[in-house]
DNA sequence: GACACTAAACGAACGTCATTCTTTTTGGAC
DNA sequence: GTCCAAAAAGAATGACGTTCGTTTAGTGTC
């Protein structure tokens, strides 16, 4: 059924339209299958149509990851404890992108635009971890670091499964292949994908790691016993208090 | 200077030929000037040559990828702590990349093909792991989440700096913006880029984190002394911090 | 209600790109 | 010297993103 040229009765596209069909044409054909032809052809139109409501590929696939950032919930730092927060953060983070698993490797590579809703998440963090008592040149380094990993993991969850499983595996590198033996176990144990251990053991780390560098940061530890030397000596003039919500392990 | 038609009297490419061009071509033409075509002219060739030696673009990428991942030393895990070799070994993995940021986009997509030395390399993390005492089950989760982590910073480095430079930034989202003004200043007091601080502070975050990980986990705690000492004794200085150039004593 | 103007669709065409197939020339094995 | 494989050019193809012109529909103005 072929629409004839000229403005139709009912509007066909907007940039919302473009972006769910393009989100759904990602799910089901994967990243390679994107293309504004196929794009076209899913939403009953021709490919220039597009280009009166947007910019052209590259700002379908802007669109489509505010579509996917606004499904990331960053309230959780205005009533949880940082680290606390941090940790739910960056669970919503990477789950909104492992729903859609070709779109981490169409947007990793694309530059993020300053879109609004995401600079409002990012105002969220930096208020927590100031409530944290995180000093100000540390916030956004701090927020960056857990993001990046979150980004790493990420692209993880896209990686083939069976990456490694051919044939000079067990000859060229016996550890290796013997790890990844015992890793597929356990997460088989567990019923949960392999990435996700990775992503949990790394997570827990690096919360738990800022925390020490909060306290270490923010004056001597409650008590001498564990005298422990900061994760990173980085600013030496903080003047800051201490261990808002610090809890021991 | 066109050539005629024909097998040459010597050899024009090579896989290696090709993969080192490609990576100049990408260094000098960023990740949207590399085209088969303008690598073709910068060997003074024509692109169909290009297939007698490599199957394809994918095929030079992951050549490309090779001659990176190849500048990678990860021999530290046979000599160090596991945790200041994982440290040593995060800081070179992500310089390999820094060095030629468009790389990063460019096969950030990519799945990674089992290169035999990647392979290898695994290999010399997997024992240094399994030296520190980390067990089996736990040592490819705690690989792969340092290597997320060094991914996604890798990822952050291709980012342009001015990203959230507009206008309805002060406005919108006070805190972010000082925030961010706060990280620029102390960033540019050390000389350094601000990816570096990021880098940094969870880099170090995520190994301190991790220790503590393996010390719960009930490993070697040689002298008993309880759950709050450091299983591996903890080197000073592990992130060369006042260091500009990075340049070891 | 005719008029102009804009919005939003189509259709044709372009340039670039990666890839394939054919042709041509050379090097090496027997 | 003959035959075959290797390695280059060259021609051709199809997909893709994009631009431009055309067509039709809605909106506001006098």
């Amino acid at each position: 059924m072929r629409r004839r040229a000229g403005r139709p009765a009912t509007p066909v596209l907007s940039r919302e339209i473009i972006a769910r069909a393009a989100l759904g044409l990602i799910d089901d054909a994967g990243a390679e299958g994107f293309s504004l032809a196929a794009l076209a052809t899913r939403l009953g139109v021709r490919p220039s149509s597009f280009y009166n409501h947007v910019g052209g590929k590259d700002d379908i696939l802007a669109a489509v990851r505010e579509l996917v950032s606004d499904s990331i919930d960053a309230s959780m730092f205005a009533r949880l404890p940082w680290d606390e927060a941090m940790i739910a953060w960056a669970h919503g983070y990477r789950d909104a992108f492992a729903a859609h698993p070709p779109v981490i490797s169409l947007l990793a590579t694309l530059p993020i635009s300053g879109a609004l809703r995401t600079l409002r998440m990012y105002d969220q963090v930096v208020a927590g971890l100031e409530r944290g008592g995180w000093p100000s040149e540390m916030i956004i380094p701090v927020m960056v670091s857990v993001e990046s990993f979150v980004l790493g993991s990420a692209l993880d969850v896209v990686a083939p499964p069976d990456m490694f499983d051919s044939g000079p595996l067990s000859s060229e590198a016996p550890s290796f292949a013997a790890a990844v033996r015992a890793r597929d176990e356990a997460a088989a144990a567990r019923g949960r994908p392999p990435a996700d251990l990775s992503f949990e053991v790394g997570l827990a780390a690096i919360v738990d790691g800022l925390r020490r560098t909060l306290r270490a940061l923010g004056g001597p530890s409650p008590d001498g016993a564990g005298a422990e030397r900061p994760a990173v000596p980085l600013p030496r003039d903080v003047t800051r208090d201490a261990d808002l919500t610090g809890e021991p392990a």
